[in-house]
DNA sequence: GTTTTTCATTTGTCAGACAATTGAAAAACT
DNA sequence: AGTTTTTCAATTGTCTGACAAATGAAAAAC
């Protein structure tokens, strides 16, 4: 049997490993100095290459930042919301797109999500994200706009109603599952037509998360699954046709 | 002003934002080999080590595998879905633990989410999910079970729920939700009398999963999402009074 | 035709050097 | 004493050159 460690003769992952997992586990905190290369090659009995290459390692999962000069070192970096959701986007994008999961599975589970958000959302919905929304919908009825840009509105205006329930935790996860979806769709043509389908369900969905209304904004989220679908059904026959 | 950029001076991590735009845009698909490091010395004219460090961070993200030997070198790693979930975890759990996400946010995001699975899984659950929630529930049901353990057996038992949708990226997106808040409550000790709540709601959701019963389901984890913030509050009012 | 040996290629690791950066300490100057 | 300037030591970033280890392909031996 293969050795299950995927660092049998790497030194370098197993170093990050090792600091890797005193910063999880909370013996390293946030803005925490780790010990300086020199005293790295000490502590594990390695050159200082190998200790670098951890340390690179470390600096690409975003838990360490490096800084040079008298004082300079490298901190434990404190992960925050922003970055956690850079990350999982860019995970969800690849897994997505490396995996040939199919156009009715990832929209099954966005919408799903989405869809859970509608009563948190209604309940605790502010001026300012019914304006946001609002403010996308207009950006996706001018007609000059591109097929690329009309899909970042919508996923712009899909982040601006999960914002709305006001759940940082629930804004990150479906962060990816929005996203990711943007690259499959933007396969997809959206003729005019198709455009002000899609924009007159945004305006009910606004307009019913004005209203508090959750039924009739999980209803429209349905509608708007069901749509989509069917667009992207479109675009396959049209494409198989050719 | 500051330079925006975080590799003004750094070229590995240029490097590698460099490879990793290939790999993500699809000019490298899974299994390419990229070139040698020597050859990437040349490309980029720099010098091995820098070159090694890129490569390393880019192993770090998981995009690439390195082999030695005649044939070796870096080639690109497909991403499997139980690696995305590893990270996704990973990710969500250090964001839980380093921004001191209150409980009750979190416990909401989470249960939010499997309430959403609710239809799919009653919708599609196969007997062997069902099986395996109730091996889950039996574990559970032990009195010698650690607190610890139990907590983890809970993970297992709503993952289980979780997978019953059969939507692999529904399956991903909430597993680092439901695992995320484990080690929030492994804070918690579980005297006997709670645990016997938690397994008779426990018991209840396999059941109305068993019949197909989505509000049934839906209405438990409500239940079990309430009954979880009164234990954070029993064990938070016990730790002031001590 | 099969087995063994050799070998070139590639990554993994090490050692030592110098450049660039940076804040602290020392020195010089009011 | 207080302020400015200079020096300096610590630290990361990069380069060069070397050798070890692995590995499959090619060559050689059988």
């Amino acid at each position: 049997m293969k050795n299950a460690s995927p660092s049998a003769s790497d030194l370098s992952a197993k170093i990050a490993d090792a600091l890797r997992q005193e910063i999880i586990s909370g013996v390293l905190l946030s803005d925490d100095r780790l010990p300086s290369e020199a005293d790295l090659c000490e502590k594990f009995d390695v050159s200082r290459s190998t200790v670098r290459e951890a340390l690179k390692r470390l600096a690409a999962q975003n838990l360490i930042r490096t800084q040079r000069g008298h004082t300079g070192g490298a901190f434990v970096n404190k992960l925050t919301f922003d970055a956690a959701v850079t990350q999982h986007i860019s995970t969800s994008t690849l897994l997505l797109s490396m995996n040939a999961v199919s156009f009715e599975t990832a929209c099954e589970a966005r919408f799903t999500l989405e869809r859970a958000c509608a009563g948190l959302a209604c309940a605790r919905r502010e001026r300012e994200t019914f304006d946001l929304m609002k403010a996308e919908v207009d950006r996706q009825s001018d007609p000059a706009l591109s097929d690329e840009a009309f899909c970042a509105s919508d996923v712009a205006f899909h982040r601006a109603f999960v914002d709305a329930a006001d759940n940082p935790v629930l804004s990150y996860q479906l962060a990816g599952a929005v996203e990711a979806m943007q690259p499959l769709m933007n396969m997809i043509t959206f003729p005019a037509r198709d455009r002000a389908r899609i924009v007159a369900l945004h305006i009910g969905m606004a307009n019913a998360l004005k209203a508090r209304d959750a039924d009739e904004v999980t209803a429209l989220l349905h509608e708007l699954e069901t749509y989509t679908l069917e667009l992207a059904d479109t675009y396959r026959a049209r494409r198989a046709g050719t």
